[in-house]
DNA sequence: CGCTTGATGCGAGGTTCTCGCATTACTTTC
DNA sequence: GAAAGTAATGCGAGAACCTCGCATCAAGCG
């Protein structure tokens, strides 16, 4: 992996939108208004969103920013590790910010209601070196977006 | 969980199909052409089809099969059982026959070549029960469409 | 064989996402 | 602080995947 970044206060927006200012800058690309709005959004939210809920609140900041460039923001964001993004099954893919890039956690997707929760980072750890072990396959738990019933459900 | 896997033949392909269409009929569902044809073609590839290969394999077959039919076949394959869905990232959802309804196996996805390999379905049984008594979420190891690179694209 | 009604064919259209191209504006250099 | 070079954006067209309503057809029944 990477050189570990030295995050100050985990969940202090502030520290998460500089850092992540810094990245884009460091990586020789520019820091512009899209892309300040993508990620003050998504630092400054637990949600997951999808492209269409970030415009909706990137618009209401800043009008008249481009579908199409949120979309190429978040592919921007991703490649560079600064945010996650997870497939949803009958959806839309949702991002979100990475605040911990060594303990990126696993999503598991209720089917009735649609609601994400989050999951252990280390949930599928020993699975991932079975598979590994077992098909040579390097398992990305970030991406494994897993299905289910949740609690509220299963009692409703 | 038992292990009741290759008790008959499980991969006679017309056996599969007799067993099938009897679970329609028995349902009170009409035995149509395109319904057929989409198991059939289902029962003779172990390949994960979309909607879009079963309606080419299908066109090849009996001219004139709408995709929309397709895809309403495949939804009343689902609901009773007899196929299954996965959702993978970037791109369609893909479908294949359930031959042992108790042993439905998981998947993982290439993100580099987009292959899909099959898993042991026993894989996420521990994970599952780890997830339930942990936060009350009943996993559906089925619909699980693991993401990561596959040996060839590692090596590569 | 004819009836009933579930299933299909068809096309319109929704949603999610991508792409090419002209224009804008971020960053660098002077 | 202005000009230059080019990355990034705004825009619209359109691809890919999927859904729906409605008229028609045919599977299964007696």
């Amino acid at each position: 992996m990477t050189e570990p970044m030295g995050i100050t206060s985990p969940t202090d927006p502030d520290a998460v939108i500089h850092d992540a200012i810094a990245t884009l800058r460091r990586e020789g690309l520019r820091i512009t208004v899209p892309r300040r709005q993508v990620i003050d959004v998504l630092a400054r939210t637990d949600e997951h969103l999808t492209v269409e809920d970030l415009h909706e609140r990137v618009q209401e900041r800043t009008d008249g920013i481009h579908l199409a460039t949120v979309y190429r923001t978040v592919e921007t964001l991703v490649q560079r590790g600064l945010i996650d993004h997870i497939h949803l099954p009958h959806g839309a893919t949702t991002y979100h910010l990475v605040v911990d890039r060594n303990a990126s956690h696993c999503h598991a997707m209720c089917t009735d209601c649609d609601r994400i929760i989050d999951l252990p980072p280390d949930l599928l750890d020993g699975v991932a070196a079975e598979v590994l072990r077992q098909h040579g396959f390097e398992l990305n738990s970030r991406h494994a977006a897993l299905t289910g019933r949740c609690r509220d459900c299963r009692a409703g």
